[in-house]
DNA sequence: GCTAGTTTGTGAATCAATTCACAAGCCGCA
DNA sequence: TGCGGCTTGTGAATTGATTCACAAACTAGC
C-alpha cells in the first residue's frame, strides 16, 4: 500500500468523530464542505485523503454518514477490540488507567506494570498493578496490542526495548524522549513540554 | 517575524533538552551531527532549524553547549516563569495538576477550575481547585498565561471562549475536540485517542 | 604561518502536502 | 427525457519542508 502521511490519518479520525456526532444525530449525509468547515481545513483536503482509499461519495449529494463512517473505523482499524497495558503506574498511568475515554473507543485495558512493590498489587478501577518482572510472560500469554509507556525518561528507552522484545507492535510513549525502535514497530511520543514550549514560542515570538 | 514551522520549534524543544543533559554532564561542545543523532533527524536538518534564528555555531567545531542552549531557551520564551491555570478538576485535570513535569521547566500552576460543588475547596498537592464563577476574577488579578483544558468535549469550546474573553492568549485543549479561537489565541490540541488511532490504523495496514 | 581535517551556514534541488480548478456524475423536477 | 443545480474525484499547479552539496571559516599540529 501506498504510504499514507501522518497528517492524512489524524484527520480520517477527526472525521470519523463527526460522522457519529451525525449518526448520533440522526443526518443521513454531509457534503466534504460541511466535515471541512468542522475540522478545520477545506473540502478539497477532506476529498483528497478520502480518495487514497477509494471512492465514497455520490456527486451532486454528498457521502451517506453511516457508510461513510463504517469505511473509516475500517480503514483506521477500529472494527476491533484492542488490548492496551499500561507500562508505568505513577501519575500519568494512573490517569490513563482511570481515563474512560479509551473503554469509549473500544480499546481494553489488560493490565498496568510497575516496579514498584508498594503499587504492585493495588488496583487502579478494577485495573491490576502487576509486577514488572511478569511482563513479558503475561505478554506472551494475554497477546496485547499496544504499550502504553508512562515511565521516567531515563527509564523509556530500555522499558521501550523490552515491549519490541517482548513482541508488541505498537507504542504511545508519554515519556519526554525520543525512542528507538525496530522498524516494524510504530511509535508515537505525547510530549506535553514539547506542546507548551510550542506555545511559549507563540506567546513570545507573536507579531 | 517570518513564521516558523510548527515541526521547527518542537525540534527545537528537542534540541534544547538534549543540551541540558549534556550541560549537566558538563560536555563543551556539540556539534549538529550529534544533536541530529539523538534526535533522530539529519544534520542539515538542525542547521536549518537553527539559521531561521542566527548562526549560533562555530565552523569546524560545533556549537557551545552552553550557549546554544541559552539561546534556544530565549527563543522558546523560557527566560521566564509561565502561569498556568487548570480549567477541569477530573481525572486528566488532576493527573496534570500533581504531575511534577510541568514545575521542572519553569511552568507554576496558579489554581485549578471546576463546576462540580464536590471538588470546589479540595487541593492537589497544594494546587486549590477553585469555582469556576470565580474564573474570570481571579484572571483579572493573577494574569495567567496559559490555560489548560481537561474539559468534556461538549465544554471545550464554550470554555475556551470564557478563556478568550477572559484575555489570555494560549491554550493547551486535552479535549478531543477542534476548537475555534481567535486568531489573537494560540491553541495546541493534545488527541489521545488521535494518537492511539494512529497506531491501530499502522497495525492494521503495515506492509 | 601553513596544511590537513572539521563543521557550519545556506542557496539550489528534491520531495511531500495542500490547494486549485474542472470534467464527470447524480438528483429532482417538469 | 432533458435541464439546472450540486458535489465528488482527481490531475495539475502551488506551496512548504527537507535534503543536498559545497564554499567559507575555524582548530590543531607542526
Amino acid at each position: 500500500m501506498k504510504r499514507i502521511a501522518d497528517s492524512t490519518v489524524r484527520r480520517l479520525s477527526l472525521y470519523l468523530r463527526f460522522l457519529e456526532e451525525f449518526e448520533g444525530r440522526g443526518i443521513a449525509t454531509v457534503s466534504s464542505e460541511e466535515l471541512a468547515r468542522r475540522g478545520g481545513t477545506t473540502s478539497a483536503q477532506v476529498r483528497k485523503d478520502l480518495s487514497f482509499f477509494g471512492s465514497f461519495g455520490k456527486r451532486g449529494l454528498g457521502y451517506s454518514v453511516p457508510e461513510l463512517a463504517t469505511s473509516l473505523r475500517d480503514i483506521l482499524g477500529l472494527g476491533k477490540e484492542w488490548r492496551l497495558v499500561i507500562i508505568g503506574a505513577g501519575k500519568i498511568g494512573a490517569a490513563l488507567a482511570q481515563y474512560h475515554g479509551f473503554r469509549q473507543r473500544g480499546f481494553v485495558i489488560n493490565a498496568a506494570y510497575d516496579t514498584n512493590r508498594e503499587k504492585i498489587g493495588r488496583t487502579f478501577e478494577g485495573i491490576e498493578i502487576r509486577d514488572m518482572a511478569r511482563f513479558e510472560a503475561d505478554v506472551a500469554k494475554d497477546l496485547p496490542d499496544i504499550a502504553v509507556l508512562a515511565v521516567p525518561s531515563e527509564a523509556a528507552q530500555p522499558v521501550l526495548d523490552r515491549v519490541a522484545r517482548a513482541g508488541i507492535k505498537a507504542v504511545l510513549n508519554f515519556a519526554p524522549a525520543p525512542l528507538h525502535a525496530p522498524a516494524e514497530m510504530t511509535v508515537k511520543t505525547v510530549n506535553m513540554a514539547m506542546e507548551l514550549e510550542g506555545l511559549t514560542f507563540a506567546l513570545t515570538n507573536k507579531e
